[in-house]
This record gives structure tokens, C-alpha cells and sequence, in this order.
DNA sequence: TTGATACATCAAAATATTTTGATGTATAAT
DNA sequence: ATTATACATCAAAATATTTTGATGTATCAA
């Protein structure tokens, strides 16, 4: 393995990294949960979670957004409405990180003295 | 099912909820992503953490103190240090939520007209 | 073409989180 | 007893996120 190859790896993970930081935001905030538990059910619009959760318009549509720049929805739009829905594969990218975080540690010791 | 106990199972999933969204949220920085990280190799103390990263003795306090209140790590004394490492069991529970997100939905529309 | 609906975007205000530097507490070594 | 180390806590400042209300754009229906 040379040098070069070393630093797309390392530039890889940072990438993933970063992928992975943006959807935990993304889920960090209890009114995008409560949306997201919305589009397990499947797609749904703006005025769907309007009417299911009593937010404003502009808030909703906020929240989507960074919903959106997460890479953890979809979008698709059909006349004047659009139908947002989950995007499995992002959730399954959280699923392996997490995954990875318990995964057999060596539990060495790393400290001090 | 009477209505009391549907009342004790909506309140236990609030609880579950508050977790998460706990959970979600002590994920949602990236220093702590970092320390959370470093924490996969067993446990740290945090003259470790700042070893490996550079960030303030008070700051790094900071972050574990948002991890722990999370429930997401754990800590032992020994002497003069403290030893944090990850709970796995939590790491279990957000990998079941997110599982759950996944899960074959029903695909139904509720929308709108 | 006019008006209504669905949603996005914007700037300002409100609110929350994070960082910093100082100080506090406990343990341990001299 | 004094000093040094490891870490926690605090209040103030810096920074970031969220909410609000107004306005903009596209689609559709009358």
C-alpha cells in the first residue's frame, strides 16, 4: 500500500465521517424525529405532517431540509404536492457505524502513567 | 386491554422516545463522535482524550457530561482518573430504533385531497 | 386569467449549544 | 503539610440552531 493510496482511504473515511455526522444531526432534534417516525409508515407530504403534528409550514419544511442534506429522505414530486419517504440505505450506513462501535474491542488500555 | 394499560405502554414508549432522542442528540456533535470513537477501542480516560485530540481538559468534561447524561457511556474511578467506556446496551437500543425505522412498512399514502 | 393550494425561501428574532478561562474538589506523591 | 495531577463545575462569551412571519414560485382548478 503506498502513500497515495493511504491518504484516499483516509480521505474515504473522513467523507463517511462527515455522511455520518450530518444524519446523527439530523436526528438530534425531537420535532425531526417525530417526522421521520411519520415516513416509516411510508411517503408522506408536508401538509400530511402539518395535519399530524400541528408544526407551521415554514418549520416543517426547515426541518426537511435538513433532512434532506442528511441524505436521509427522498423526494418526489406529483402535481403541487411532494411525498417524502426514507431512504433505507442511510439508515443502514447508521446501522453499520453503530454496529462498528461495538463490534469485539480489544479493550486495551491506553492511559497515562 | 384495558385503558390503564395502554396508558402504562404509551407512557413507556415516551420514556423509550426521550431516550433516543437523548441518544440521537449526544451523537450529534462531532468531537463527541470523535471521543465516542476512541472509546470503540475500550476504555479512555480524559487526559487520553486529550491526548489524542487536542480539545481542553473543560471542554472534553463538557462532552462526557452530555454522554453520560445520554446514558450512552459509563465511568469508573480509579485513583485519581476516571475511566469511560461505551454502553453497549444503548448502542443496542438505537440500532433496534433505527431497525424498527426500516422495517417493511406498509407503503401507505395518507395524503391530502 | 384569477384565485387557491402546496411548498420553498428569507431575514430577523428567539433560543440553545458550545467554548473559554477560572476556580473547586479529590487523590496521591514528596 | 505542601504540591501536583486528574477531573468537574461555573459563569460569561461566542456561536449555532430553530422559529416566526412574510414573501416567492409552481401547479392546478374555475
Amino acid at each position: 500500500m503506498n502513500l497515495i493510496f493511504l491518504k484516499v482511504l483516509k480521505e474515504i473515511s473522513k467523507v463517511k465521517k462527515e455522511n455520518i455526522s450530518k444524519l446523527m444531526v439530523s436526528f438530534s432534534d425531537p420535532f425531526r424525529l417525530e417526522i421521520i417516525e411519520l415516513m416509516m409508515d411510508g411517503e408522506v407530504c408536508v401538509c400530511d405532517i402539518m395535519k399530524l403534528t400541528k408544526l407551521s409550514q415554514s418549520r416543517i419544511s426547515y426541518h426537511i431540509k435538513i433532512l434532506k442534506e442528511a441524505g436521509l429522505i427522498s423526494d418526489r414530486q406529483e402535481g403541487r404536492w411532494v411525498y417524502y419517504s426514507l431512504n433505507k440505505e442511510s439508515l443502514f450506513l447508521i446501522k453499520e457505524w453503530i454496529t462498528s462501535l461495538t463490534d469485539d474491542s480489544s479493550k486495551r488500555k491506553r492511559c497515562c502513567e
